[in-house]
DNA sequence: ACAATTTCGGAAATCGTTTTCAGATTTCAT
DNA sequence: ATGAAATCTGAAAACGATTTCCGAAATTGT
């Protein structure tokens, strides 16, 4: 059969030389009409793709883009996915995927990997923190690198793009008191994790502003499984003081909240009110519905794509750190979950 | 800075000759151990990893994979991938991942985007079905391919991991009919679509041997959007016979047709009996949970890396088509949504 | 008409590997 | 000791593109 084109048969084919094939291809300046209409004809005829592998080792750049994820099944990662995958897709980018499936210490070797793809570029969703080798590497590298809603490292070329947690949580607190509550139960995500630092600041500080006294017991930290949220949100509920509210600093934390409130026989919206992060179906279809903080995760995607592309090509251009990392705002939607006065145990002495 | 390490680095220190060192590294036989030991030395002290371009370039092998999927949103795809990713990088093949946001019309370019790329193996997943151009380029191509979930196109290289979800719909069909139900809906995916397909056929089949008429009114079939499915399911609720029971086919078509119970404000387990496909987070935690078809989502995905690692392998050996297409089995988990007698209605003349 | 400039085309080098080929060395049997 | 076979090694040719370099041709200016 017809083995795959090179530019040597479109170069006999159109009978000029290779350098002038791939002149005309890439519309390099002082290639004659004449010429470059030939070399198109000959190379529609014979159907001719440049070798993708040849390209990329001469030009030094493979058109492609890392992304490492915690967990692409996680919908809120997924969803970023989708809206950066469309953006770098029609700026000409493959995407090559890997996911440590939670297992922080496999980032670095993952990120290895794609170092040795030689991705154009990096985005990251993982979950490891601090003082993690795989935050070394990306100080490190001199790949363009975007990290999602993470602290970013240091390092000149390393953007992030983040989520405004903090302002929605304030505005959660402000109206969970408002509602009459004063025992307001917090189950986060891993402490290390940037997005549960922010949401647990602002509900420490709305707290602290509104006169209410921190409780200890009211508050827990789960891992990445909902097998853990699970088991943190029964330990919070089987507290001495019952909280009137809760709020649940994540999608994957909010399965095993439900899971544990259904196991207690504690009715959302009556018992106990729930404010969940992360707007997904499940908060929208629940029985009641529960209130949540949406974000526009599409955006966040293609805002951390764009920055990338603007990361890669910009190459030697100096980008001051404020440009680096973008803010995207949040939005707390009230249901029926929390939007009810609770009327017992006023403060009535 | 110390530029990367070349092949020509490490034969330069180790005084010997890049084949050598080649040959060394790949442990080809007839080495001997001192120069082995040598070249090891001198690579482990410069840090050389070879480059992967003209690593792929000379090989004519990319260790790489392309997955093709509708839309990684979809938390059954997601689940599906994850599996798939992981049995994928155990054997060194990283995987580039393309979204056609369920515009099957883009398919096509997608899949040549991954030939171009020169990916040793295509996981497909995608919308389009029967006479599309897509198919036809499966059909053509050289690359070894699992098709997920997919009625297989004709071809050597072809293979295709299914799942049984005829036996699980009849057994839903019997289900419904042995608490009472005579009036049962289907709301499904595209028609064109294998799973659809399937499903509907086992449930005409099933109706069929329980000697209960077909009603056209309560047959519907959506597009992959919710708004779809929402639209259709509410086409449904509004025929004039309201059906007893629901079997809805597919995840997507899920969310759609509970905003149509609860537009319509039928109580789920009480007043209409609902059995859904694809057992997700939601029907789980939904107040009454939803009986639900479910399957390894995991098992699925692993299975399609396992054949297709198995096709990439064994270049010339032939696979006859029973050991090309992999039936994974399905199984009902009745729960409160379904899991009651009709008492109105009984056939009491 | 001649020199100076610009435009264009082709041979060859390059990217960093793997692989072929053949020459050199060693092992082994006789 | 000698020839054949087995083992080791290095030079050079791939892989398929891009890019440099240089000379030929065409254009321009005087």
């Amino acid at each position: 059969m017809s083995q795959k084109a090179t530019i040597h048969d479109v170069a006999h084919q159109a009978r000029v030389s290779v350098s002038s094939v791939s002149r005309a291809l890439n519309n390099y300046p002082h290639v004659s009409e004449a010429l470059k209409t030939r070399v198109v004809a000959a190379a529609a005829q014979l159907d001719y793709q440049p070798d993708f592998l040849a390209h990329s080792l001469r030009r030094g750049e493979t058109n492609s883009i890392g992304f490492l994820v915690g967990s692409i099944a996680n919908p809120v990662i997924s969803t970023i996915y989708e809206g950066a995958a469309e953006a770098l897709a029609t700026n000409g980018y493959a995407v090559t995927l890997v996911s440590s499936r939670n297992q922080a210490d496999l980032d670095g070797s993952f990120l290895r990997l794609l170092e040795s793809r030689q991705v154009s570029g990096l985005i990251v969703s993982s979950a490891a923190e601090s003082p993690a080798p795989s935050r070394r590497f990306i100080q490190e590298t001199n790949i363009p690198t975007v990290m999602l809603d993470r602290e970013p490292v240091a390092g000149e070329r390393v953007f992030a793009v983040q989520s405004d947690h903090a302002s929605s949580i304030r505005e959660a607190v402000f109206h969970l008191i408002a509602n009459g509550h004063r025992h307001i139960g917090f189950i986060g995500g891993p402490r290390g994790f940037y997005p549960t630092r922010q949401r647990f600041r602002a509900y420490q500080e709305a707290l602290h502003e509104a006169g209410i006294a921190l409780r200890g017991e009211l508050i827990r930290f789960a891992s990445f499984t909902e097998a853990d949220a699970f088991a943190e949100a029964l330990l919070l509920l089987r507290s001495r003081t019952l909280p009137s509210a809760l709020i649940v600093a994540g999608n994957i934390i909010l399965i095993g909240a439900l899971q544990a409130l259904q196991n207690r026989q504690l009715r959302v919206g009556r018992d106990i009110a729930l404010v969940a992060c992360d707007d997904i179906h499940l908060t929208q279809l629940y029985q009641p519905p529960v209130s949540a903080i949406r974000r526009d995760l599409n955006l966040l995607g293609k805002t951390a794509a764009r920055l990338l592309l603007q990361g890669i090509q910009r190459d030697a251009l100096y980008v001051n750190r404020g440009d680096r990392v973008i803010t995207l705002p949040t939005q707390l939607v009230i249901r029926e979950s929390s939007d009810y006065l609770l009327e017992a145990a006023m403060p009535a002495g």
